[in-house]
DNA sequence: CTGAAAGCGCTTACAG
DNA sequence: CTGAAAGCGCTTACAG
């Protein structure tokens, strides 16, 4: 019912293969049937079928953004804000982009020959296995943290810097019982932000204990913000706490209000990654900032570049981060310190 | 390359059409045949094109997602929890979701036969053409406000009315001097906020003035807190606002901070649609709640309706919005009300 | 129940 | 510069 290049051909009384040369861009056509074909192609309102082209072709045109953990993960300004960057990379080519919310449609989009590329966020371990990952046999690379053994390439924040410029910073302004409020182990980001923290502080001389270190299992915090009340409740040496994310970081203010804690004056938070809105709320976000946007808008030119066959020669591409001080922190409540000046003077 | 049907057809011994009759689950092959196939199949890791059954039948198996104004709109929570809506109601049909974020994507996605219908987000006027979209000829159901004269169906919430129970809301706690912040009126639901406002001032008798009312032209809130703060300091009359989304609130929080005004106590705002991270903040908004997931989700299953042929019999469906009262109200600073305790007996 | 054949709309060697 | 032809992987009347 749509017309067809066979149309084309046939009002312009001139091959199929002609028309096709012409309307994808290939040389070897005489320029006044060129012009000719053009024209009418436009008169009659020609549209290609891409999925015709593509069978010839055996590409698609499409490539899968997949977000594991469902969809209430869009509320995860994280997640929207490196999409932001995919988008926007995946706009300037000629790439559709496909997206996936649940693991039936990723097994369906990624099994269906229906993508040339994927873009994963950082998966957990049990959710997309590797082995089955590498059988589909698409570029893939992934966003985040994930698997040390990953064969594909990776781009992502240097969360266990970030996490330890946190640390140091609430360390500066005095505080000496930092928490850490992170998500499930079974995420790499997880993983490394806890290693930042242990590390960083033992390194400071702070007690590390693992009763400071509040996991929480899920990555939907607005149903979280009861669990972590009742540890802020039962850990009053806290004085501030460093967050895997900033979304954890709102939980945790809001948490704290709920138990009648004031941020910051009795609690310091730090976020990590600074989404745009934790410049927004009020008071505003103390966190990490990453470019996230820049993290996007990364992984899809190397996705771009894997897709035209050139070689990846660095296969991890890590986002330097920095703290970024505003309204969630401060010097601690209980000890006066002496010099609360001086604001960055990584202290080792 | 990949294994086709072809190949279990000569290994199965059988007809490339009965292969397929069994793979897309049609009648009309014997058991053993068919069970035969199915394991071979299994074993050689058949998986179907897509693209080509597409071809065949004449569908595509993809449905468009697009969203107008740049992908910044990521950003703006009510997007994303429509869209999550929307994710969840495809995620239960066999259909995929291409997105797009720019316009010249969704040119390309919808003039290419790519999709078998389109989820659209309320379009400015000047953004997508009534005449362009009816002459790609799709199913379109539109999510939001849009021209009246639409031949779309379309699902929104009942804008207006919210903001009436906003206005009111604010008029029973004591406040007269009510503002109301918009998004740019090339939108038709800035313009029925604008109505909702003007008509409920006028009906309890307030002083409705443009003075009062403030338009910014973006949606990129972040870049309009300055001349939101601007404004606010220009009209310190106005001991409240009524804001026609929830992004827009958190926008003139950050404004009232900034030039020292409290929020409830020196300017009481409400939001509109109450989207999940607005019971999250602190304070945590006053807004007027929608289900907005149950937006997205209706929106789709119209367009499978649509696509299934069904007729569409409700053209419009309009999701009702209700008050709630959260930490960002409270009686105005200026006025000491007599009775505050009052809370909803709809004033007229 | 089963298969041969045409067709979906495009591309691309191949030959001229 | 141009066209005939085969092919991409699937579906579906049509005939048996």
């Amino acid at each position: 019912m749509n017309v067809s290049i066979k149309d084309i051909a046939r009002i312009a009384g001139v091959s199929t293969a002609s028309v096709s040369r012409v309307l994808s861009g290939k040389p070897g056509v005489g320029d006044e049937t060129a012009e000719r074909i053009r024209k009418i192609a436009e008169e009659i309102g020609y549209r290609p079928n891409l999925g015709a082209r593509g069978l010839a072709k055996r590409t698609t045109g499409n490539i899968a953004v997949v977000v594991p953990r469902g969809s209430f993960i869009l509320n995860n300004p994280f997640f929207s804000t490196v999409l932001e960057g995919v988008a926007k990379g995946i706009d300037q080519t000629d790439y559709n982009m496909l997206m996936s919310f649940t693991s039936l449609q990723q097994k369906r989009l990624l099994e269906t020959q229906s993508v040339d590329g994927v873009i994963l966020f950082s998966p957990r371990n049990e959710e997309l296995s590797l082995e089955w990952l590498k059988s589909i046999g698409l570029p893939i690379v992934v966003v985040g943290s994930y698997l040390e053994e990953s064969p594909f390439p990776c781009v992502r924040p240097d969360d266990e810097d970030g996490i330890r410029q946190a640390v140091k910073a609430l360390y500066q302004l005095g505080h000496q019982n930092i928490g850490i409020i992170n998500g499930p182990m079974s995420s790499m980001h997880s993983v490394r932000c806890f290693n930042g923290y242990k590390s960083t502080m033992l390194e400071l001389g702070l007690d590390f204990s693992h009763e400071n270190v509040f996991e929480i299992g899920e990555f939907d915090v607005l149903k979280a913000t009861k669990v972590m009340a009742a540890f802020l409740k039962e850990h009053r040496k806290i004085t501030g706490v460093v967050c895997s994310s900033d979304y954890l970081a709102m939980g945790v203010i809001k948490a704290a209000t709920m138990i009648g804690l004031k941020v910051p004056e009795d609690l310091s938070v730090v976020g990590a990654d600074d989404v745009p809105i934790s410049d927004f709320i009020t008071p505003s976000l103390s966190s990490v900032h990453v470019d996230l946007v820049g993290i996007g808008r990364k992984a899809t030119s190397i996705l771009m570049d894997m897709l035209q066959g050139k070689q990846i020669r660095k296969r991890d591409v890590v986002f330097k981060m920095e703290y970024i001080n505003r309204g969630t922190t401060s010097v601690p409540n209980h000890h006066l310190i002496p010099d609360p000046k001086h604001e960055k003077d990584h202290g080792d």
